[in-house]
DNA sequence: TTCAGTGCAAAGCGTTTGCAGGGTG
DNA sequence: CACCCTGCAAACGCTTTGCACTGAA
């Protein structure tokens, strides 16, 4: 856990701070979080913490593999923690709802693209369409996702 | 063709302007274009056409199907007509080369999602991941495309 | 003591919006 | 001649960057 930032961390001549944990610990409690809901999630709990601080810091934490990030609407990413099972996402443009997929719904895909020697970053993958309920109330609901 | 712009536009109460016309031969030429790329294309050609324009209409011909859209990076999205065949697109995080595989490398996903009742809206599909060039060369590339 | 990390403020990029004039149907 | 569409300019949301100070090792 937390070791696990801090042996990172050490590994890369970096640096272990009060706001890389306090972010580690909001997106593993957030479950999926955009920087900032991140923010607003730190700064409950503590004094002030910068969004800069909250951008640099995802990013060194997706760096050394504890974080990892997509994209589930056309507006801020979301990062996760890698402790959870990697998964895929399937998006619904209509009512914005989020389904996890296990990752063998992509196994075929995957392994066709290995054969061409390109290897899928399962984890990144969002799926967008439309869910069942919305397919019901034909051109639902509100916004537009990416 | 054009005469589809026509058409559709009309069929919704909306007219059809020689930016409209312009724009959407513009993605048609350009393949795959961002709303930049776009907009200094049509702006070769002619006088002043305005980004919101650009925007605005890509948006009306997203709505009228005659183009559509991906995410290929982390910055601008890219338009394409949908004269084109449906397509998928593998984008590799290193190189950033993009490659279209056909739909077909993606029914196995498509199907299972639809047992759920999930529409997968495949041209929009973008897979990131690492090519079989980069994955030689190790940690390869410029950017990080999302 | 050193240099990575932080806060702050400003800038950057892509996109959206309000408004008044212009052109299509 | 009604009303959709456009250009313009300002605003916006998210993210990045430069810089001087702070604090981890």
């Amino acid at each position: 856990m937390s070791d696990d930032l801090a042996a990172r961390l050490r590994e890369q001549g970096l640096r272990l701070t009060p706001q890389r944990e306090l972010i580690l610990a909001a997106v593993e409690q957030l479950g999926h979080a955009t920087p900032d809901e991140v923010l607003a999630h730190v700064r409950g709990q503590v004094r002030s913490v910068n969004a800069s601080t909250v951008y640099r810091t995802l990013e060194v934490l997706e760096e050394l593999g504890l974080v990892r990030h997509t994209h589930l609407s056309d507006r801020a990413p979301t990062y996760h923690s890698t402790r959870e099972h990697e998964h895929v996402h399937a998006v619904c443009r209509s009512c914005r709802a989020v389904t996890s997929y296990d990752t063998e719904v992509v196994a075929p895909l995957v392994e066709r693209l290995a054969a061409d020697g390109f290897t899928v970053d399962v984890g990144h993958l969002a799926v967008f369409g439309v869910c069942a309920d919305c397919a019901g109330r034909e051109t639902g609901g509100r916004g537009d996702p990416t």
